[in-house]
DNA sequence: AGAATGAAAATCTGATTGATTTTTTCATTC
DNA sequence: GAATGAAAAAATCAATCAGATTTTCATTCT
């Protein structure tokens, strides 16, 4: 476990601009049709397919990583059919999530697609790398992705991280100091900051734990 | 003067998924070429770049409105020639920003590609119509944009608006009561929201300000 | 019954080309 | 040095087609 989009753990194969999960079905809001029995988004098929797709994989990819057919992925994908629990595993293996991230997700009421509580976000790292990341948008998908980010006092990023992406953050509490391609950048609460392509690492050199929110383009979970 | 990316003022003509100003060129960072004398970015004439794509405008679109021709607002707008004050007043008004939006460029340091401090942002709207908002990121442009807002209390949204961007938000203080596609959606600190597509309009019925971090992609600014 | 497969059908993506639009360049005038 | 206008360059768009990806579905498995 222990994921850190703010790490260089997590590698993004995709291009850029390929605008292919630009808000268009990888989404949820709309649920228009109405046969298949049960919905593809906000559930863990959903998921899948966001999490696939930030990665640029296709059916054939994870099915193989997954040891699964293709036709089987796709229905998994669109909840026409459940994946085993030792699918789970191994799918939030191969995207270095905690299994818990596919069971927590919000309350199905009516605000789901819209809204998330700040109590009942989704997180995508747990505690003990010093940093955790939570989901602030109602599911994976769509042109950007906004965390909730935790930085430990004394946490440091474990290695310099280049991605493919265009992220932006904000710092609500406390002070993360950021390197950006070299450049050493402290930044205090009201700071932003934004980078595209660059080599960025980061460390919380204060006493209090640093709260971001960070913004990514295209999603990297 | 007075706008408002959070109201139905502003309307976007461009389509989505153009990807057209998604990170390539309008954007600041990079700048390497090393003839033109005067830089394009984080300067007027970038601005004045971002902000007639975000409306889709072709340079003879906004020449024939400035009343000048395509080859100098080409010019201008690449930094190899000033545009009279007479020219930022009409941008100003064409795009519904106070002039002093284009006078209001970070200090010139180092950091000015990257980082924003919190005493020296953009402001996009002037006080008075009970919601300021300023830029998060360092220049117009990118594949989102990241404002900071400050709706006063009893502040309302004249009237709802459908934009075609992906927008997503979160609450650092105080709330605020969304209303998204005729569903109303109260939310507190901490809460975050996002939406595509719908019909939106937003009150502040608290009795202080809602300060609010709020997402758009692709840019309106 | 529902998970899972495999293969055919449908859909989507990417590369290509040429026509059109948009942008840049530049010699010239204000 | 601003500003114009027209030629040159570059970028965008629509149409097309081949190949890749995804969906569907009849069938088998548990």
């Amino acid at each position: 476990m222990g994921t850190a989009s703010c790490c260089g753990e997590r590698i993004v194969l995709m291009k850029l601009n390929t605008g292919t999960n630009a808000g268009s079905d990888s989404g949820t809001r709309g649920e228009a049709g109405g046969q298949p029995p049960v919905r593809s988004s906000g559930s863990i098929g959903g998921d899948i397919r966001a999490l696939r797709r930030s990665r640029g994989w296709t059916l054939t990819d994870l099915a193989e990583r997954l040891e699964r057919s293709v036709g089987w992925l796709s229905q998994v994908e669109r909840g026409q059919s459940e994946p085993a629990l030792a699918d789970i595993r191994t799918v939030a293996g191969l995207f270095d999530l905690p299994v818990s991230f596919f069971f927590s997700q919000s309350p199905d009421t009516a605000e789901a697609p819209y809204v998330v509580r700040g109590d009942s976000r989704r997180t995508m790292s747990d505690e003990g790398k010093g940093l955790v990341e939570s989901l602030l948008s109602p599911d994976l998908g769509g042109a950007f992705e906004i965390v909730h980010s935790v930085f430990a006092a004394g946490a440091r990023c474990p290695e310099p991280f280049v991605r493919p992406t265009e992220e932006a953050g904000y710092v609500i509490e406390g002070s993360l100091t950021l390197f950006i391609d070299g450049e050493r950048f402290e930044l205090n609460q009201g700071d932003s900051f934004r980078f595209a392509g660059e080599t960025v690492s980061w460390v919380n050199e204060g006493d209090v734990p640093a709260v971001l929110i960070w913004v990514i383009a295209p999603p990297v979970y």
